[in-house]
DNA sequence: CCTCCTCGTGGAATCGATTACATCGATGAC
DNA sequence: GTCATCGATGTAATCGATTCCACGAGGAGG
């Protein structure tokens, strides 16, 4: 692989006016710049980044590290990054930690070591040592959906969706169509969607004058697996819930699955809704009620706040807002008969 | 972010040492080691894996470049080709081609530019000559379920999944429910996988006696527009087909959409199959019988045959089968009445 | 006691770019 | 005609590691 210097010996010119070339500083006569250019055509020149990025430090590289790349929110969230990180010039790296911290802080290491210019992350659990030293040491640091408090993180803007008012009107339907035993099953409390969801789901209940009791709240982790087992739980208590909320997308499937294995049916004999919309809930029998997410606005507002923590621009925490989408997984759709 | 003069002046030593002592060099006397070790300590120091890669000529990363991040089957595919190439010491930079040439090409091009130490893709059209030029420049590189053929490309191993025989046995099974009139949603042309499932089709209906006309035969993109498309197409023929067997899940998701758009039934109007399996399909209404490919063997074998080829050993091409996953999309399970 | 080898360590070159500074010829002002 | 200025280019330092080579101390062998 040819470098600078090949091509500055094949055009008869130094490095530094290949590089003034390359990048293209105006002091260059027309007629050397072409034939610099002639020479990196000819021998195919591409820049070594590496070397580049040692030198100017900075890489022009995101890491995200998100909780798990098989739930679909976050592949989503995924792909709007890379799209809006493309277009201001920037690449992504990505980091799975499938819902492990110390997965999680396998790849903040490992990009904070390749010098990524900034981390995009939604935490797993509460706090890693290792994530406060990296936005302590200086790496601009933006949260997106969930966050983690913590002294020195502060300064760290957060991107996230306010999932109140949705999860307050999904709480208003199910109790237009008549539920009223109402349970939910939760993400892990060291995260703060885990938590909020649940706030948020407990303060809604509480307007319409209903209880949540603590056999109604079911812990999962945000895995297909967790919601099973909670829903398992819920419907050998003696009085089963009439209506379940899964807190994200994987649970309510696994959800799904356990009422189905008992041979019971959705909506008729226990309602289902789901944080998180995803395309296949349109295809489920029933389609899923859910909380969706602007999932597209969120990717390019993390990219946006990041950069501007980059470039040493001010970086404001951005919060949207969810919104509920009414399938038939609680009852029949408005206008006919409960 | 301390260098690792900062540690070589703290522990009152050489640069050179202090890399022997990260590097664990044999030839250094343990209580200097341990200054140094104390010194990273204090310091919390890390290697700037830039530099060393300068130096080295090594980035001891992978680069993986999709056809579509959205689609389940490739996120699968990344998250096990992650997988494996963690547990070799290796990271994995993903691009999402979104079935684009011209963004395939970005990423290839960036990738590179990077200086990755391996290459793996599955090409989304027929073959660029960015990517011949990078395959032959000395880049490592592996195909991963799809491939492309070209002259320079002979030495590129390709690791796959033979769908041949899953094919034939999804057509035995359509022809035991009684279909005759079956029709597919074939992927790109470009592609080899696009081509490939409509060679299996073919012939395994020959097998059992059965044509496929020109009209059954729809051109899609491997998106799930196209799969409406094309379905709305089927069903719009004096003779619409049995059955519609979809050559990959989102085309499938597509047709689906479209059959009941027009109020009528899987499978009681229209049999629907896909290739790939998903865990949606189990969930979906009615639940979609599939053909699902070996999705982590397939990473594990382009990651090791990868590695081989970057570490200088041969590598060879890898094919592994698919296998049937009957379900009821395509009419009632076997030992119940047609 | 001298030589040779080994061991532990440091000095310095190197990877491939960017960029501050120096150089040099040409131009223009006075 | 002289000098300052400017434009185009080259020289060399630099980023942060790795690694070859040299060197001195100490031990073994003669």
């Amino acid at each position: 692989m040819p470098a600078i210097k090949d091509v500055a010996q094949r055009a008869g010119v130094s490095v530094a006016t290949v590089s003034r070339v390359l990048n293209d500083h105006p002091a260059v006569r027309t007629d050397t710049r072409d034939k610099v250019l002639a020479a990196v055509a000819d021998l195919g020149y591409r820049p070594n980044a590496v070397a580049r990025s040692l030198r100017t430090h900075q890489t022009r590289a995101l890491g995200l590290v998100i909780s798990d790349v098989l739930n679909p929110f976050f592949t989503e969230l995924a792909r709007s990054v890379e799209d809006a990180a493309r277009d201001r010039g920037y690449s992504v790296v990505i980091g799975n930690a499938d819902e492990r911290p110390d997965l999680q802080d396998h790849h903040v290491r490992t990009l904070v070591d390749r010098r990524i210019d900034g981390l995009l992350v939604s935490p797993t659990d509460g706090g890693s040592p290792l994530m406060l030293d990296a936005a302590r040491t200086g790496t601009p640091m933006v949260f997106v959906d969930r966050w983690i408090e913590g002294e020195g993180l502060d300064e760290v803007p957060v991107v996230r969706t306010d999932g109140g008012a949705a999860v307050r009107d999904l709480v208003a339907h199910l109790h237009a169509l008549g539920h009223r035993r109402l349970a939910i099953i939760a993400g892990p409390a060291a995260t703060t969607t885990g938590r909020e969801r649940v706030d948020a789901f407990r303060s809604a209940l509480r307007e319409f004058g209903l209880a949540l009791p603590a056999d109604h709240i079911g812990q999962g982790d945000f895995q297909a697996d967790s919601g099973r087992r909670v829903t398992a739980r819920f419907l050998d208590l003696p009085h089963p819930p009439e209506a379940i909320f899964a807190a994200d997308n994987l649970m309510a499937l696994g959800a799904m699955d356990e009422i189905r294995s008992r041979g019971l049916r959705v909506p008729d004999d226990v309602a289902l809704a789901a944080f998180d919309d995803i395309p296949w809930f349109v295809h489920t029998d029933p389609p899923i009620t859910a909380i969706a997410q602007p999932t597209g606005d969120l990717g390019h507002a993390a990219v946006g706040a990041l950069i501007d923590r980059i470039e040493g621009r001010p970086a404001a925490s951005v919060t949207l807002s969810a919104r509920l989408v009414p399938r038939r997984s609680c009852g029949e759709p408005e206008g006919s008969t409960p």
